[in-house]
DNA sequence: TAGATTGTTAATCGATTAACAATC
DNA sequence: TAGATTGTTAATCGATTAACAATC
């Protein structure tokens, strides 16, 4: 049986990061790093780091640490970046033309084969290098192209229809960019990437310690 | 002294979920809900809805439920979607001409009053509606306006230059979207949106549903 | 009234942190 | 060797879930 541990996740939240300033210490010749040193840099306890690790499969060596290319290595393997994807954008409008457009996906393994929008005046064009094609003809495209990642930029009232076609046509993976909730079969994994969420933690935290910092002063 | 309680972060993310349930509900002509209803919708626990809507201050009343309109007005008071705050965008590639493009931020209580960037060829330009000004005035158009919130689009080896220099202008919080960590006194609130941090969880978890249907399969 | 739903207290769960023996 | 660092076990912490009395 092939047996895979489930990692937790915010381990994996914090694994990019990893892999990032890795690759900084990399190119500057750095060949070996511990985890107290990871953890200085980001701000982190050391334990978690080396629990992080210990996901990826990796043993460092007590005194000298772990071999930066190896760590990067099993990092990007365990995020499964190795591995390119291809996958479908829909929803051509700026947010899918900057999806489209930025450049770093292609390191974490994810390969944005075509664009589809339901706008006559886009559809036949080409965006960022990527074609953009009829929407009605989403489906059938996924079966196709064995496409197994949608993602989906397209308004909040049209999210759901829009996972319902790349699902019927074998979708495995949504990356859902618009603010609505989603039903899906339990097979398929809903990755929410909402900027409404980030925002309302930087708005409330700034307000918080705004608030925090007023009662500082009153009470001195 | 000015008391306020800190919400957990876990709370605040779902925060965004509820209004925009609550606002569809509300289009429907629906009065008042039922944490048990948001619950179903949004695959909760109904326990924690009621907790989360406890912070904001609003109680419901049994058998009824809560009032859509005040719950929706308390929750975007308590993320303090009602106050808006200006704020300047550094780093007028194409991801940061998305977030200019991005209408929804009005209703959270975000107005990008203005863009930077170090390209002679974009500065005076205006992309979106919003004018494109000289990153090495930042500084000091920071003070003059005010400006509490800074976003950071620029490519991460500049990123932490661009905060410093929001920083000094007198931005208290950073809404960062490169890829590297920034440092930061601690009166500051950054919040990180890593687009690459939400695909790795997608592309991980899609890996471990696809390994783990494979071990299904094998054990039949 | 009876029944649904709230608000709250206690139990559970999972992630982080602390402590420390093993190792190079 | 001495000291730094790993890997691991136990303790802590915080968030979620379960249980239930109070209430409309």
């Amino acid at each position: 049986m092939a047996s895979i541990k489930i990692t937790p996740e915010p381990t994996i939240r914090r694994l990019p990061k990893y892999v990032h300033l890795l690759t900084i210490l990399k190119h500057k010749g750095v060949k070996s790093v511990s985890s107290t040193m990871i953890a200085e840099s980001l701000e982190l306890d050391s334990t978690l780091v080396r629990k992080d690790i210990e996901a990826t499969g990796i043993v460092g060596r007590p005194k000298t640490g772990f071999l930066v290319d190896k760590l990067i290595m099993a990092l990007r393997e365990h995020l499964n970046w190795n591995n390119e994807d291809d996958a479908f954008l829909i929803g051509a409008g700026s947010l899918g033309a900057a999806i489209l457009g930025y450049k770093g996906f292609r390191e974490c393994g994810l390969n944005i084969v075509a664009a589809f929008d339901n706008n006559p005046a886009k559809i036949g064009t080409v965006i960022k290098n990527v074609p953009v094609l009829d929407y009605t003809k989403l489906e059938e495209h996924c079966r196709r192209m064995h496409i197994h990642i949608g993602i989906i930029t397209v308004p909040a009232p049209v999210a759901q229809q829009t996972a319902d076609a790349l699902i019927r046509g074998g979708v495995r993976a949504i990356w859902n960019f618009s603010p609505t909730q989603i039903a899906t079969p339990q097979w398929v994994v809903v990755e929410y990437a909402q900027l409404t969420m980030s925002l309302a933690v930087l708005k409330r935290k700034l307000r918080e310690t705004e608030l925090t910092d007023n009662s500082i002063q009153e009470t001195k």
